[in-house]
DNA sequence: TCTTTCCCGACTATTATGGTCAAGTAGGAA
DNA sequence: TTCCTACTTGACCATAATAGTCGGGAAAGA
């Protein structure tokens, strides 16, 4: 509850990774893959679909892979999770127990709560940067694998 | 995602039903059941668990059901999702995308991220108690089924 | 034309969720 | 003491989401 699925993770990451190698040219799904120990096959799936998204781009061939479109510091965490998990548009309550078709019309005591949590974890989402990420990381001194 | 199981929002409201009915004698699990749309056979699995956690008892034979043992104002829906979504103990990576082996040590760039979202949530969860929940719902002036 | 790399669709495995069911036990009422 | 009612318990099952895999194909360039 509340933890992102690998699949995110994976997305984040990988996007993370191309934002350290901006304007160096592509970067190789293979490359992505072992640096962030991600199973390559399925990684080759995420970015793929991310493409849609227009944060990422490809290209194919002997000096292929992928790069960022736009730079770090205009792509944000929110961005990437908004376009992994939306959601098929509906009217329906959006914070009850059947979201088709809500026993309590679309009114109980708990939505605004939850629409509350939503809010406070996407503006966090949205104010977070690839470019805060990399800085971030330089921060604190870790161990830097590039 | 950010949304919580059903399994969580069918506690959630059961212990509001019975939180509205407090100093009233036990509820019967059918007449919550009932009156918070709830499959029953679910319901006796999810209450008696919440039993464990201290919020509710209970008392068996014909005048038997459920029952809140602190003041709904005492009461934080934080209390019960910590609950029913308390992970085995680990002094593992808490926000990566391995929980028992992170390939980076426990040490990324989005740790803190997941910390202060999870942080963001619980803080609201733990301001809201479920007396809060029955102001609320009277304020709004939504039709009250009980 | 050959290699490298991304592309794409179909398929599979595992896990979490969301339940159900049957037999039992305790509490009272009659 | 008998019987009904309601909770108790454990095992069991169904479905869906997640987390992948696999194989062939197609572009880009050397």
């Amino acid at each position: 509850m509340l933890v992102p699925t690998k699949k995110n993770q994976y997305a984040l990451r990988a996007i993370f990774e191309l934002a350290k190698h901006m304007d160096q040219g592509p970067v190789k799904i293979s490359e992505i893959a072992a640096t962030q120990s991600i199973p390559q096959p399925f990684l080759e799936v995420i970015l793929n679909q991310l493409k849609a998204s227009g944060i990422v781009n490809s290209k194919r061939g002997f000096f292929g892979g992928y790069f960022l479109v736009k730079s770090p510091d205009r792509v944000s965490v929110g961005d990437v999770l908004r376009f992994l998990n939306r959601e098929p548009p509906t009217t329906d309550c959006i914070a009850c127990v059947s979201k088709t078709s809500c026993p309590f019309d679309g009114r109980c005591a708990f939505s605004s709560m939850w629409i509350r949590v939503k809010q406070a974890a996407f503006d966090i989402y949205d104010q977070t940067s690839f470019q805060d990420l990399i800085d971030r990381e330089q921060d604190t001194g870790w161990p830097d694998k590039q």
